[in-house]
DNA sequence: AACCCTGGCAACCGCGTATCA
DNA sequence: ATGATACGCGGTTGCCAGGGT
């Protein structure tokens, strides 16, 4: 019954591998092939390894046309897209790099690349707390450190290099329930509707937004598809959503929660508007394609926008609040998404900050 | 020169899934 | 159908080289 055991893990040796390995390996497999079963292979060869460990070093680094280091742009690009449209999914990333290795490119991406990208992102979050002297805790912040750095990252690239993506292509934008259509248009019914901004608020924490987009307007931005354009970041909780650039009237808006939480802290101390995405806006560039089967990008992006809201499963948590104008338009599906996909240009990921206090 | 720190990378580990008896 | 093992993958670890003090 079963298989036969794998390795005599007691026995086998671990660590790097000498050249008489390598060339030992290389040559049986060369000649040979691997015969289908990789824990069969050392002792057909001779060298005392775990199978396991001998496929790792013939995938990695023995196997032929390997690649190694000295990633082009056009790669890191890939790499970029691929990550924010499916996450770490390294083999599949990897696919798609003729060449590279899974491992190459994790390594590539937590070494280097990753850091590229988000080494440019201000630290304000972590100075904030620390003046505030406000210890949050695991039950008030609605996301994970990690998990926002992710989501972060994950918006900051969407919005950067990929018109197809969520918040940029509206034909992936999640259906509304219907629960939460009669919100929104409630909102449309009704200019003073329930949105606790509406309530008191409202002028002050509008003002900036509609600066900003005056500000679109006036430089004759055209965005052909929401997009996000910065995000709102509440220094009390270390919370960040996103701020989305609207179609037509380049209004920016913003999801509820954050809404909700601000209100209550109070805006004036608890939020800064970070806007990342202006210059490429005002500029009018297009950005980069997705290199993946639609399907599965609805999928990823999915992820994504659950992992914004908590993970909840839950689609009372996904109303989007925008001006009047804004929500009718966020949930038609008017948008032209129509971005022809196009390389980059160089600075692809600048990333500044006009640093909006509300 | 010695020590420490940091970044890069190869390799290992553990887990989920596929496969086989 | 079930249990054991192999496989494949992503996350993590540990070593090493290079730079800074």
């Amino acid at each position: 019954m079963g298989r036969a055991p794998c390795c005599d893990k007691a026995n086998v040796k671990k660590g790097p591998w000498s050249p008489e390995e390598d060339d030992a390996l290389k040559e049986y497999i060369e000649k040979n092939g691997t015969g289908g079963n990789w824990i069969a292979l050392p002792q057909k060869i001779g060298i005392k390894r775990c199978g396991k460990s001998c496929r790792l070093r013939w995938l990695n680094y023995l196997r032929p046309n390997i690649k190694h280091g000295g990633f082009t742009e056009e790669e890191d690009n890939i790499i970029c897209n691929l990550y924010i449209s499916i996450g770490s999914r390294w083999s599949i990333i990897a696919a798609q790099l003729p060449g590279r290795t899974d491992n190459d490119i994790k390594n590539y991406w937590n070494t280097r690349l990753k850091k590229k990208l988000l080494g440019r992102r201000k630290q304000s979050n972590f100075n904030t707390k620390e003046t505030n002297g406000i210890e949050e805790n695991s039950s008030s912040n609605s996301l994970s450190n990690s998990a926002l750095e992710r989501l972060q990252l994950h918006m900051q690239l969407q919005s950067l290099q990929n018109p197809f993506s969520f918040y940029s292509n509206t034909s992936l934008w999640p259906k509304l329930h219907p629960s939460q259509e009669k919100v929104i248009q409630q909102s449309l019914n009704d200019s003073s509707n329930s949105n606790p901004l509406m309530q008191g608020q409202k002028d002050e924490f509008y003002k900036p937004i509609t600066a900003i987009g005056d500000l679109l307007q006036q430089n004759g931005a055209n965005i052909n598809a929401p997009k996000v354009i910065g995000h709102l970041e509440n220094t009390l909780n270390n919370s960040s959503v996103p701020f989305i650039a609207n179609s037509g009237n380049n209004t920016p808006m913003y999801s509820s929660s954050i809404v909700e939480q601000t209100t209550n802290m109070g805006l004036q101390q608890a939020c800064t508007l970070q806007i990342t995405e202006l210059d490429d806006i005002l500029n009018n560039r297009t950005t980069m394609g997705s290199y993946l089967p639609q399907e599965e990008q609805n999928m990823a992006e999915f992820d994504c926008f659950r992992e914004m809201n908590n993970g909840s499963k839950d689609n009372s948590s996904l109303i989007w609040w925008s001006n009047v104008s804004d929500a009718k338009s966020a949930t038609t599906s008017s948008w032209d998404s129509s971005t022809t996909p196009t390389l980059m240009p160089e600075g692809m990921f600048h990333d500044y900050e006009l640093g909006y206090s509300l």
